[in-house]
RNA sequence: GCCCCGAUAGCUCAGUCGGUAGAGCAUCUCCAUGGUAAGGAGAAGGUCAAGGGUUCGAAUCCCUUUCGGGGCUCCA
């Protein structure tokens, strides 16, 4: 076999096969190889290879790999599910991002007992090795065999229809691809006089050789509702979601990533450091922010508000309700009604008899700021001398979000938009984004995040207006845009808003996970719907070119988007209280108390620990609350004019001279460094 | 909006079979307190989310609403 390696994709793993052969006899010494790639297409080992065939082997450890482990710890779900109730249909069950999961109609929805009892079958199943055997059917065979299982039929009869590839339900491909219809059996004791076949399923594979190679590094995570092929004219199936790994300890690293996630999860942190609370009197989606949250919300918009003047922002503001006709005008009634808060009628007079003498007005809660900022330029006749004309505005819209979706503060029913809208021409277009694009990473790398990719998204015509031409033009320039600035781009198909493509920054934050942050989004449309104009040095009307951006997206959700990247541990000018001063006896309260004066004329937040804890429990208060820098003073502080630094990680610098001490907390403020 | 689960003191939670409310932390008072993650004692704190029903009796069982959680769908 070593001679056998020849032309092939990737030279140095590939192999060509001489004579016929399978995967299995291929690699039989490599026990990490559990499925091939031929031409592109994953296989399972025990496929026939004729001579002459280019081989790939891949490994469990690599992304199709995984993919492979999980879809097969899918199918022996599917096979416990179905040994423990029998009349659980099955739906589908695709690899996805750390794991699987499998849809099923059952009468009751799954209990966790359910699941613990679903894990010990599986592990039983796994440990006996059964051998996932492929056996192609034609269409008549499986409806046939599958007589019993309407929705596997319903996939057999998509399959007729559109392609795999034009399918948009995920997972759907998994189990009937575009080539041959094939069912896999589970096979007992393979080989042997007493084999026999234990379960099957519609599947396109491939899978594992063995279920002994799933291991143990599997576990059911949770069960959940969900619309058969995605959509809510379906009818609801139950999901389970379990996760699986090459090995325990990689599914332990997992489990932990998971606990991690959620000791950092805003809402938990927003209550235990007393940020902000959601009150049930005041509603869902809607927060309040106390006082150490109200602080570092104020840093934030400050910081920003401060870069906005340096960028040649003007700034404006606007009220948070509006006549109807204002979001008729802008298309958002026609295309976004259900996500606005209904109308509030107001001004109708009626007559004794109950007959309308003056009709009413409708008035809407903006659910955006845009058409308000096109009324801002529309208030005078504009000359190209005034553009780009950048109109800023931490603007409030409120969006009656689906009550299932509200979460936190990440999706709220009411926020506030750092918003801007820039008005230019369209030979300025092309600077204005780029200008645009390295401001609003510039600001977010000042925000401590520094890892993006970008994402275009582009028209889905079902759900936006405006001409194929400008369509073609704005969704060209951001791609050039995007492009230039040397970050990786995804494209995100369909995904724009109504009246424009859209560039959006993701950000990994410091546990690897992405979101989804500034919008940059090219306008032809609104500013046609308002009629907006310019004029031109040749004295002709011109129509500007808009584009809308924010930063933060929300400055709730990029609050908590940095409270969950510093895990509460804000740097020293976001933190709400920068400088806790402990004494050890309160002999020292106030020797510190002239330290904090001193911070405070510098515009430091410093408090003194008054309180009749004892030291120890001060420090555990301080260390609690994730203050970035305690200091200490005892006799021997005092005595030298000194403090003694205590950082978060525990280490410790003593006696430092207090001038010195306050010179280093005002600059790792002014420098916003993380300490 | 849909499915499932939940709501007990400020927070985290216990409360058996339907018999009338409990702990730790936090808070307040007092005592103690000189060096790096919980000093001690005491007090106060509850219309058991809200409303309705069943029952001699409901935190407990049933219904509705509100709020929250996990998903699905959605996200200008």
């Amino acid at each position: 076999m070593s001679d056998a390696v020849a032309h092939a994709t990737k030279p140095t793993t590939a192999v060509t096969v001489e004579s016929t052969t399978t995967g299995t006899e291929l690699f039989a010494d490599r026990r990490e190889v559990v499925v091939m790639r031929v031409d592109g297409e994953l296989l399972d080992l025990s496929r026939e290879l004729a001579p002459g065939t280019v081989v790939e082997p891949v490994l469990i450890s690599e992304p199709d790999g995984l993919a492979v482990l999980r879809h097969s710890a899918a199918h022996v779900l599917a096979q416990a599910v179905q040994q423990v109730n029998p009349d659980a249909r099955l739906g589908i069950g695709p690899p996805i991002k750390d794991g699987f999961y499998y849809d099923f109609d059952v009468a009751e929805p799954f209990t966790p007992d359910d699941l613990k009892q679903l894990d010990k079958t599986m592990v039983r199943i796994i440990k006996e090795g059964q051998t996932f055997r492929r056996r192609v059917v034609t269409e008549d065979e499986a409806r046939a065999e599958l007589a019993d299982e309407p929705y596997k039929l319903e996939l057999i009869g998509l399959k007729g229809g559109a392609s795999s590839a034009g399918d948009d339900d995920a997972g759907v491909s998994v189990e009937v691809g575009a080539g041959e219809l094939t069912i896999y059996d589970n096979v007992r004791g393979a080989g042997r006089e007493s084999e026999t076949v234990v379960w099957s399923d519609l599947c396109r594979g491939p899978h594992l050789p063995s279920t002994k190679l799933i291991g143990n590094g599997v576990q059911l995570m949770r069960s959940a509702a969900a619309y058969w092929r995605g959509s809510e004219k379906n009818p609801q199936l139950q999901r389970v979601y379990g996760t699986a790994w090459p090995s325990k300890d990689e599914l332990k690293a997992h489990l932990e990533r998971l606990a991690e996630a959620e000791r950092r999860d805003h809402r938990r942190l927003g209550s235990e450091l007393d940020l902000f609370s959601f009150p049930d009197q005041i509603g869902s989606g809607l927060a309040v922010f106390h006082p150490k949250g109200g602080i570092v919300r104020t840093e934030m918009e400050d910081y920003s508000r401060r870069k906005h003047i340096e960028g040649g922002y003007s700034f404006v503001a606007s009220p948070h309700i509006t006549k109807a006709q204002l979001f008729q005008t802008s298309g958002h009634l026609d295309w976004y009604a259900d996500g606005m808060y209904p109308p509030m009628h107001l001004d109708a007079e009626l007559d004794d008899d109950g007959a309308v003498r003056k009709p009413g007005q409708d008035y809407y809660l903006k659910p955006m700021n845009c058409p308000m900022h096109n009324l801002i330029f529309d208030s005078r006749g504009r000359s190209y001398r005034e553009l780009p004309l950048r109109l800023f505005e931490f603007g409030t819209v409120y969006r009656y979000e689906k009550s299932g979706v509200v979460h936190g503060l990440t999706r709220a029913r009411g926020f506030t938009q750092d918003d801007a809208h820039i008005y230019c021409t369209r030979e300025q277009m092309r600077d204005e984004l780029t200008t645009t694009l390295t401001f609003v990473l510039d600001l977010l790398k000042d925000y401590g995040l520094d890892d993006f990719y970008l994402e275009l998204s582009t028209r889905d015509p079902e759900k936006t207006v405006g001409s194929d031409d400008a369509w073609e033009e704005a969704t060209r320039t951001l791609e050039e845009v995007a492009t230039a600035s040397g970050l990786d781009l995804v494209p995100d198909p369909g995904g724009a808003a109504f009246y424009g493509p859209k560039i959006s920054v993701q950000a990994q934050d410091a546990i690897g996970r992405t979101w989804q942050m500034s919008t940059i989004q090219l306008d032809f449309n609104l500013p046609e719907k308002f009629d907006l104009e310019y004029t031109a040095a040749d004295g002709t009307r011109q129509r500007p070119v808009m584009i809308h951006r924010a930063l933060f997206g929300s400055i709730e959700r990029f609050f908590a988007v940095l409270l969950e990247h510093y895990a509460g541990a804000f740097p020293a000018w976001l933190a709400p209280v920068q400088v806790l001063a402990v004494p050890v006896a309160d002999a020292f309260d106030d020797y510190l108390s002239d330290v904090v004066a001193t911070l405070r004329s510098h515009g430091i937040r410093a408090e003194v620990d008054r309180s009749d804890d004892r030291f120890g429990k001060k420090i555990r208060n301080a260390a609690k609350e994730k203050v970035p820098f305690v200091l200490i003073a005892g006799g021997e502080d005092a005595e030298a004019g000194a403090v003694s630094f205590r950082f978060r990680d525990g280490s410790q610098e003593n006696g430092v001279p207090v001038a010195d001490a306050v010179e280093r907390i005002v600059a790792a403020v002014r420098d916003r460094e993380q300490v």
